[in-house]
DNA sequence: ATTCTAACA
DNA sequence: TGTTAGTA
């Protein structure tokens, strides 16, 4: 079997690999998304499966979900090496759901807004006819 | 050259 | 988030 060896990236590669700036990966650091090693000098040093991780991460922001429920989402998932697996996480689906509730919510607002423009929209083209 | 922290025309 | 300063 190819044992993987470790590939050593800095914040640089890191952030050339998954097309993130290197102030956002310090962000997401700070937020607990992200937990890199520290070199001697300071440095942060990632492996090839924070790579996986930034995607992950970026697709849960894209859902609406705030950074923290995604640092908690991301302690539940196990990383044997080379794949990001699940494993038992009391809570987590109970916090899928709440936050799946919070954005029916807000997609409710903005469907409100949505017609209030409509509305608005309507009557200035018919004044304008 | 590259990264680090802190902070802001 | 960008950017900049002063380092290591």
């Amino acid at each position: 079997m190819d044992v993987k060896v470790k590939e050593l990236m800095r914040i640089g590669d890191l952030a050339r690999e998954t097309g993130v700036s290197r102030r956002l990966l310090r962000y997401y650091e700070e937020q607990g998304l992200l937990r890199p090693r520290r070199l001697a000098n300071g440095y942060r040093e990632y492996g090839d499966t924070d790579v996986a991780a930034v995607r992950h991460i970026r697709t849960m922001l894209a859902a609406g979900l705030p950074t923290a429920v995604i640092a908690r989402l991301l302690a539940c998932v196990h990383d044997d090496g080379d794949r990001m697996v699940p494993s038992a996480c009391p809570g987590m689906v109970s916090s899928l759901q709440r936050e799946r509730r919070r954005l029916a919510e807000t997609i409710d607002r903005l469907q409100t807004s949505q017609q209030a423009l409509d509305t608005m929209l309507a009557t200035v083209l018919e004044q304008r006819s």
